[in-house]
DNA sequence: CATTATAACTTGTATATACAAGATAGTAAA
DNA sequence: TTTACTATCTTGTATATACAAGTTATAATG
């Protein structure tokens, strides 16, 4: 049969991904050694460590040398924009009723400022689509995404109400790679006034995105806007030494 | 004389960065191919791909299959506190004339949060420093870290003028090696009122750290509270896609 | 008993080989 | 000219081997 095979060492990370979240492996436990889990997957120890090192960066375990992989609190799962994560994922994992309202969606000339965030030539063109989220029957976040029409040829309500990224990804085929996050705190526009629930409140949190594609071309900026009591950030660093 | 010879692909990397660094390479150009990197170094190609897998992770370049190594953006350097950038690196950075103010330094015998959150057995102490930053005279962050004794006997008014985390990496040799960072915003307390120039703000940014070693205890937790409009962070995520 | 060596674990680094898979440029065929 | 193929470049995955280096438990030694 031999069926798929692809990515072994995607299979194992997210096999023991699974296991930590089921609670096979509590927290400050080790995992089996390299040794074992070579035999325990029949592969080469490299492979073994292939995924041991994705589920480090991901703060699933330490490695210590000469010890083994201890593994972590794995509670990073709080209700991050971490990681990339959309607003649909995360609704989903945080269970409460929500909803998304799409205020805007226009195709429409950038002004400059637009255009250099995203590295635009004249004459292209971006979808401008503009999100209220609803969590609890409160509007607390305002998104607004701007598209370079070159990558992105046609947008819908229904696409713009799901997750974008996963029409993306799976419609078009295109993969998604990294961003580069900013988050600043500054005074609520008009607009924020207008589509938001502020309840008083003199800030809003704003978060700007840049999207990247695998092949290292920006194709969205966005800018994600919380009231501040309802903002939760949650991130996991590694140190590199050196 | 075989000197050093330690970490080969750590020494590529750092090397390669550099060179990105001083415009070798510029933004949206390609590094020489892993098989001429290969010769270059006079190494075998895994560790070309150990310290290429580096760069990529920290925002580097960014890797195509059948195409090459890209040379991204390396402005990722604005202002962050992203990844673990103590505030005298920072301050450093921006050039800006800075101070820091030791407002409070004592052992204490901690209450049951602090307990919690650092882990700690009953009758263990904590070191407590309470220390404002001010950049252009202003008065604008204030650090609250607390410190396991157990990791840390003794500190000084003088170690926490400078950074904490230079004197614990290379007086005391320990290596930090991840954090997990949260992001709230709150309504500052009668504390900050009193030790920040808020200038009528009405709510503070308040970042909380867990600070952990190489071998994945938990030795510092910090609240960094800054006044909103001085406030910025920046990050760089890579998705995992899996 | 306390200390020191040793052996047997663990993970870390470096190398070599083989093939898979994506990208590209040139060549041959229509 | 256009299309399709092919050779050859690139990076990605999987395997095997060797030794370095940190940790721990055991045995030998004083």
């Amino acid at each position: 049969m031999v069926m798929s095979m692809q990515n072994k060492y995607l299979q194992i990370y997210r096999e023991i991904a699974d296991q930590i979240h089921e609670g096979k492996y509590p927290a400050h436990s080790k995992l089996p050694s390299e040794h074992e889990l070579m035999s325990d997957f029949s592969t080469s120890r490299e492979t073994i460590r292939k995924a041991l090192n994705l589920l480090a960066q991901n703060g699933f375990i330490q490695k210590v040398q000469g010890k083994g992989s201890i593994v972590l609190d794995a509670r990073k799962f709080d209700f991050p924009i971490s990681g990339l994560v959309s607003f649909k994922e995360l609704a989903g994992k945080i269970g409460e009723k929500h909803q998304t309202h799409v205020e805007e969606l226009e195709l429409i000339h950038p002004n400059q400022e637009i255009q250099q965030q995203l590295n635009m030539k004249k004459n292209q063109n971006v979808w401008k689509v503009l999100r209220v989220r609803e969590i609890d029957q409160e509007r607390i976040i305002l998104d607004k995404d701007y598209f370079n029409q070159m990558y992105v040829e046609h947008l819908t309500k229904e696409i713009c109400e799901n997750s974008i990224y996963e029409y993306i990804e799976n419609e078009l085929g295109m993969q998604i790679s990294f961003a580069k996050k900013e988050i600043i705190v500054v005074e609520p526009t008009e607009e924020d006034r207008r589509l938001l629930h502020l309840n008083g409140f003199s800030n809003v949190v704003v978060v700007k995105n840049y999207v990247y594609f695998d092949d290292a071309s920006l194709f969205q900026y966005t800018e994600s806007r919380h009231r501040p009591d309802k903002f939760k950030f949650v991130d996991f660093a590694r140190r590199t030494h050196g």
